[in-house]
DNA sequence: TTAAATTAATTTGTATACAAATTTCAAGTG
DNA sequence: CACTTGAAATTTGTATACAAATTAATTTAA
């Protein structure tokens, strides 16, 4: 196991659930899962705490995050802010090859018939990536990516991606139309309207099950 | 030195051209400057990488990011976008304490004569930094602290802070006002040509002389 | 019984030493 | 002369050991 794959690795796990909300992550405890010493964890957790992906828990413990309805609407606000804008900026340099990459990423979602709910995730994060990588702005984008890390965790219950998939699908496609026909405008609405909807799918589940 | 200290001091150094643009940060010479081995050396990079304040150079090693007027101009777009959503959410919940803190801040500005041009621009921050928290939104608050650190740098050059000083600080007095008069469209509208003034001086200086 | 204080246990923070990787630089080749 | 190649030097990555701090458990006092 070597460092940057201990921090992408300790990332998934939190992200699957191995070290769930609240839990207390200690080196120890770490460095004895993942068979290797305190250092390359202690280096990975620096990592994951500047991200927010774990938060201090006291003076010095280190636990997963337990999202609140209102952080993950505060988050939905925040994407609500900065997604238009990246889809605005990557516009007018968004190639037939991006827009053919985009494209690719809705079939093989269609195709691959055993696809996880995480996994679904994944694919459709590509997919909005994909469209905004093309705005060449590399804070924008580090910081989309942070802020969808935060609630990934969140996205694979059955509760929230029930019935929402097919929607959401559907919306992915419109939105790709959209582009194509140069509809900059009504492409900035329906992925608004996009976003506005998955954050209230997210907050409502939250605030039925919470922690 | 301890460990949150030396992140700090790292920091501000790198703030204060201790480090400046492009020097390339090996651990054991930083250890040596900071009188402490390379594990809370480490650290420090660590977490200072995942903020983006240090940024990869090579396959290994760690550097000082030069901006690019480009970059400068993203982030500050980012801001004009989030700033105004920190004031709105701020503003149901702002305080005549909180509003007095923030004046608190301008009149140390302006009694405070020797001020250096980071002291003032420190203070500053602060002053948005008070009508932001009552927004009780913990994560927009550290994207945007992170957002102000990445340009905080290039914010004591002349060039920047001449005359403009006066401008910022009356725009300052003119918000507060604002937000007295509860006129909030007209206190965002504001602010948002102040932060679109400040991108454009800093993005003119960079433009003007790169790295 | 509760709350504060003290001690014991655990856990984090740091230094040193060594292994693995990267970077540099010089020699060799076309 | 540019371009590889390969070894030397530097630098980063990791393990172990120990110091310092935090957390917990236990005792003591109100």
């Amino acid at each position: 196991m070597t460092k940057a794959s201990l921090y992408q690795q300790l990332k998934q796990d939190i992200r699957q659930g191995v070290w769930p909300a609240g839990s207390v992550l200690n080196q120890q405890k770490l460095s004895e899962h993942y068979q290797v010493s305190r250092i390359p964890v202690r280096d990975a957790l620096q990592q994951l705490k500047a991200e927010a992906l774990v938060v201090m828990a006291g003076k010095a413990s280190l636990m997963v995050p337990p999202l609140t309805a209102t952080e993950a609407e505060e988050l939905y606000q925040i994407r609500l802010q900065l997604e238009p804008m990246a889809l605005r900026r990557a516009f007018p340099q968004l190639t037939f090859s991006l827009l053919g990459q985009a494209e690719d990423l809705l079939h093989q979602i269609e195709q691959d018939q055993h696809l996880s709910a995480a996994d679904r995730g994944a694919l459709n994060w590509r997919f909005h990536l994909t469209l905004y990588q093309a705005s060449h702005c590399p804070h924008l984008l580090r910081l989309l990516h942070s802020l969808h890390q935060q609630v990934e965790r969140y996205l694979g219950f059955q509760e929230i991606s029930l019935n929402y998939a097919d929607t959401s699908h559907q919306e992915h496609w419109q939105l790709l139309e959209l582009l194509r026909n140069q509809d900059l405008d009504a492409a900035i609405a329906l992925l608004q309207q996009h976003i506005q909807q998955a954050g209230e799918l997210l907050t409502n589940h939250l605030r039925q099950q919470p922690a």
